[in-house]
RNA sequence: GUGAACGUAGCUCAGCAGGUUAGAGCAUCGGAUUGUGGUUCCGAGGGUCGUGGGUUCGAGUCCCAUCUUUCACCCCA
């Protein structure tokens, strides 16, 4: 027989595994309806006109497509079927296919349900995307993401609470993070400042890398994609910018003092880090300007999220888009958010230990069955213990006792209610207690008291 | 999409230079102990050695192909 597996890149989630993500998605969700933010879903499949071109060439090829239903490959001329052109062909038989993200989704179901929404509107969501990307660490082809974005609104002020929804939500989880802002248009600013303004793109894709890279590497992507050497050294000094966040907006006010939109980023990053200031967060906020994000649809502020002491990429990541509905034919709607990687916080947070020990979600007492006489005893308990909110369960064979106490073991059941024979002659219900092992015989209506003081 | 490594029991792995019937630990089930778990002891079941082909008298072991998993690149959460 064949042996029974799952798609690579997926994977099943165990109960306790599924308790620590509820952990994640709780702690998130918790933040994000701290800052007045509501819950959405939306379908796992979307039209395929709604996803295609949206996250570039390479995020094309890396959606999961739907075949159509039914008959759909007898329509195709046998012509069109020997091209054997894969792209072409894809698009007659397939016109759905698995959303990649929460944003796009979102942009769609902004502009679709426009009239039932009050902006500026604030929501979240957490749900799993797909991407049909090769599996390496941390990196999955079904994951969830836990986005929340407000829309409607051009004010910094969105900004900086998202930069306190990230410290909050760190902060629970007790991870220590490094924060790192950049903005759009002082990329757009260095486009300029060294003569490239159309090649924005080329740029900041080769500058993202000069973390991982480093300099001698952007270099060499750069002259790859024809940037003129001329620029690369212009480009050079302001990627080697050091000092305080202050130290290199000053600078930088000085090297983009010709290009209006460079100065406008610039603005923008300083009334963000003065609202900082007022209030101060946890987290280490750092200017970094070789931080660039490959989405191309960001227009403003940019964020990224690390945790410096795990071996991972980004845990979370965001920015503004000034005009993401625009090409569902909505102009002029302005939306920043956020959007945390729920896997790779699990990751890091099994790395470095921080799940919480949480015992909330095991049955607190577990009754052992010997017979139907005894049972017909011991149902109405279980029943009136769940009725006062204590979680029990009671095991549903005839087994021997030692393999119903195992079973409590196994699943960590801290209290057992034994009921034989000799209970069932004194109106009593023998409690054991798993962990030290002391067991007492009580009476049958002491029992909830008794379960509530153990 | 490009490159590298791995694949033996449900899981983690051993298997020496190619040589009888492929092993261990954990897990499962049974017993020691028919109303007392976690510890201990005894026993049992479980494998077309990823798949297909080749070399050889003989392949888990060598060669080729293919699939899977893992890692790196591209890209990204």
């Amino acid at each position: 027989m064949q042996k029974p597996s799952i798609p690579k890149g997926t994977r099943d989630f165990l109960p306790d595994e599924t308790a620590k993500r509820n952990y994640i998605f709780d702690t998130i969700s918790a933040v994000f309806r701290l800052y007045g933010f509501r819950q959405i879903e939306t379908p796992a499949m979307e039209n395929l006109t709604t996803l295609l071109g949206k996250y570039g060439d390479e995020g094309d090829k890396l959606l999961f497509k739907i075949l159509n239903s039914g008959d759909f490959i007898s329509d195709i001329p046998t012509a069109e079927l020997l091209e054997k052109n894969s792209v072409k062909l894809t698009n007659k038989i397939s016109e759905k296919g698995l959303r990649y993200d929460l944003t796009v989704p979102f942009a769609r179901f902004v502009v679709q349900n426009r009239d039932k929404i009050i902006f500026p509107f604030k929501r979240f969501q957490i749900q799993p995307v797909w991407r049909a990307d090769r599996p390496q660490k941390g990196r999955y082809r079904e994951f969830y993401q836990c986005d929340a974005d407000m829309i409607g609104s051009d004010s910094l002020i969105n900004e900086f609470e998202l930069l306190q929804i990230i410290d909050e939500v760190f902060n629970r989880l007790k991870i220590k993070v490094l924060i790192k802002l950049n903005n759009r248009k002082i990329l757009s600013g260095i486009a300029e400042f060294i003569g490239e303004p159309q090649r924005i793109v080329d740029i900041t894709v080769a500058i993202d890398k000069f973390d991982k890279a480093g300099l001698e590497n952007v270099k060499k992507e750069l002259e790859e994609k024809n940037i003129a050497a001329e620029a690369i050294s212009k480009l050079q000094p302001v990627l080697q910018l050091k000092g305080t966040n202050a130290d290199k907006l000053s600078a930088l006010k000085n090297i983009l003092s010709n290009s209006e939109t460079g100065l406008k980023g610039i603005a923008e990053i300083e009334t963000v880090l003065n609202y900082i200031n007022t209030v101060p967060v946890k987290a280490e906020i750092e200017l970094d300007l070789t931080l660039a994000r490959g989405l191309n649809y960001y227009t403003g502020t940019i964020i990224e999220v690390k945790a410096p002491d795990a071996e991972m990429g980004s845990i979370a990541g965001g920015g503004r888009y000034d005009n993401l509905t625009g090409v569902f034919g909505m102009e002029g709607i302005s939306g920043v958010g956020i959007s945390f990687g729920a896997d790779r916080i699990y990751d890091v947070l099994n790395q470095l230990s921080l799940f919480p020990e949480n015992s909330a979600n095991r049955t607190r007492i577990l009754f052992v069955s010997f017979g139907s006489s005894e049972l017909n005893c011991c149902l109405p308990l279980v029943q009136k213990l769940r009725s006062a909110g204590i979680s029990a369960e009671i095991y549903p064979e005839h087994a021997k006792l030692k393999k119903q106490l195992s079973y409590a073991d196994a699943n960590r059941i801290n209290l057992v209610a034994i009921v034989g024979e000799n209970e069932l002659k004194n109106g009593s219900v023998s409690l054991k207690n798993m962990i030290t092992g002391e067991q007492r015989e009580i009476k049958i209506n002491s029992l909830v008291e008794a379960v509530i003081n153990s």
